[in-house]
DNA sequence: AAGAAAAAGAGAGCAGTGCTCTTGCTTTTC
DNA sequence: GAAAAGCAAGAGCACTGCTCTCTTTTTCTT
C-alpha cells in the first residue's frame, strides 16, 4: 500500500495527531498563565474533558508535554525570526543584525514564558532530547550566517579579541551547516554579542532592569546598535 | 534588663532562631540536589524529625522559605564577589574586573541552583519582597564601583556608544550609595558589560554552551578580559 | 464478513505535595 | 499561681504525576 511516510493518516492516526495537537496547545495555554510548574497534566485533561489518565496515551509523562513545548517554542522564535530576517536586504548587515536582535526580544516578550522554558532555568529532572538540538539552533544560525556575511565583506570586530582558548570547536559542524567559516577571533567575538543578546532580554523579562532600565524599547535598540558595531558592523553600510 | 535590639534573645527566641537557621540550612541542601521546584517543605520537616504542619511557625509558606534563601544567595554571592575584589590593588582595574567577573562565575557553578533561583527564570507566584533589593545589588554596586573609578582614570569605551534613551532614571540612587556619578554613555556601555557577564554565564550554566564552548575556563577569562576591553579597561594598566 | 489484535478511554488507587485547623503541651509573662 | 503566648503534632482538604485494571472502539487479518 503506498503510504508514504508523508500522509498515511489512517483515519485513527489523524485524529490521533489532532489530539496530539490539541492537548499541547492547551498546555502551551496554561504554561502561559501559570508557567513551567504550574502545568498541570489534570488540568490540561479536564479542559479537554477526558480522564487524566488518558493523557498518558500521548505523552508518556508531564516531561514529554514538555519536550514537544520546548521544541515548538525553538521553532516559533526561530521562524519568527527567520521570516523577519528574509525580509530584509541581505546586503544591510545592520538591519538585519537589529532585525534579528528586535524580532527575538519581541518574541520574548509576547512569549515570556516559553522564552523562560528555553532560556531561562532548566526543568529539573528533564534531559533534552537530541531532537531538541536543531531548532535550538536556529537563531543562533541565522546569527552565525549574518556574521559569515560581515565578515566576508570585510567587517572585523575594532576592539580586537586576543583570544588564548580554542573556543570553537565543536561549533565547525554548525558553520558547515551555514555554509561558511568564520574565523576564531571573529567567532569568538560574536559568541560575546550573543550571550549579550540573551542577558538583556533575560534581565529584562526576568526583572533584573527592574527599577533600573525603564524606556526598554529604545534602551534596547540602542544596545542592539552598539552591539552591531562591536563585531564591525556600522550603520549606513 | 538591658536587651539591645541586637542580643535579647530570651532563650526561647535563641531556639528558634535556631531552628530557623537549621530549616533554611536544610532547604539549600534539598535545593542544591533537586532544584527549586523540588524543594519539598514536608520532606525539609521529615529530614529535621518534626511534623510538616510545625514549620509553618517559623516560614508561613514555601514562598516565604524562597525568599530566605534567595536573599542568603544574594548575599553570599555578594560576599565572595566583594571579599575577593577586596583583595585587589585598587588601582588595577582589569585585575578588579577578572576578578569580579571570576568571582561570579565561580560562585555560580558551585551553586548552579542557587544561582537559577536568583538569575535564572523567576518562580511563578512568587513576587520579591523590598528587603532583597539591597542584597540584589551587591555585586552590581562592586561593579558600578570599578566603572565609576574607571572613568575617572580617564577610561572610556573605545566604541562611541552614541545612545538616544534615557536609560539611567532610576539607576541614580544606586550610583550615590557607590558614591560617585558615572557619564550616561559609560553606564551605558557597562549595562551591556553587566548583561553579557551574566549572560555568558546563564548560557554555560543553562546548558547553551553544551557542544559548542569546551574550554570553558579560558573561554571565559577571555571574554571576560575582552569586556574589560569594550569600556576602555586594558591590561598592565 | 468474522474473529483476533491493537489502540483508546475511564476509573480507582498510590504516594506525594502545600496548607489549614484543631487539639494538646510547654514556656513565658503578668 | 493564673493567664497568655508560643510551639508541636495529627488529621484532613484539595491537588499533583503516574500506574493499573477494565471496558469499549477501531483496525488488521484470515
Amino acid at each position: 500500500m503506498d503510504t508514504p511516510a508523508s500522509a498515511p493518516k489512517s483515519a485513527r492516526r489523524m485524529v490521533r495527531e489532532e489530539l496530539t495537537r490539541r492537548i499541547a496547545d492547551t498546555a502551551r495555554a496554561h504554561l502561559a498563565r501559570s508557567g513551567p510548574s504550574g502545568l498541570s497534566l489534570r488540568a490540561v485533561a479536564r479542559e479537554l474533558g477526558m480522564a487524566s489518565s488518558a493523557v498518558y496515551r500521548y505523552f508518556p509523562s508531564r516531561d514529554a508535554l514538555l519536550t514537544t513545548l520546548i521544541m515548538d517554542a525553538y521553532n516559533s522564535l526561530g521562524e519568527e525570526c527567520e521570516a523577519a530576517e528574509a525580509g530584509v536586504d541581505r546586503s544591510d548587515l545592520a538591519r538585519r543584525h537589529l532585525t534579528i536582535a528586535r524580532s527575538t526580544r519581541n518574541w520574548a516578550l509576547a512569549h515570556p514564558h516559553e522564552y523562560a522554558l528555553i532560556y531561562g532555568t532548566p526543568v529539573p529532572g528533564y534531559q533534552a532530547p537530541p531532537d531538541t538540538v536543531d531548532p535550538a539552533t536556529r537563531v543562533t544560525r541565522l546569527l552565525l550566517g549574518l556574521i559569515a556575511d560581515a565578515e566576508a565583506s570585510g567587517c572585523h570586530p575594532p576592539v580586537d579579541p586576543r583570544i588564548s582558548a580554542s573556543t570553537t570547536r565543536d561549533m565547525e559542524d554548525l558553520m558547515e551547516r551555514v555554509g561558511t567559516r568564520i574565523s576564531p577571533g571573529y567567532l569568538f567575538v560574536s559568541l560575546g554579542l550573543w550571550a549579550q543578546l540573551f542577558g538583556l532580554i533575560s534581565f529584562e523579562l526576568f526583572g533584573q532592569f527592574n527599577n533600573v532600565v525603564e524606556a526598554r524599547d529604545d534602551f534596547f535598540d540602542d544596545q542592539a546598535r552598539h552591539m552591531a558595531r562591536l563585531v564591525g558592523i556600522t550603520e549606513g553600510d
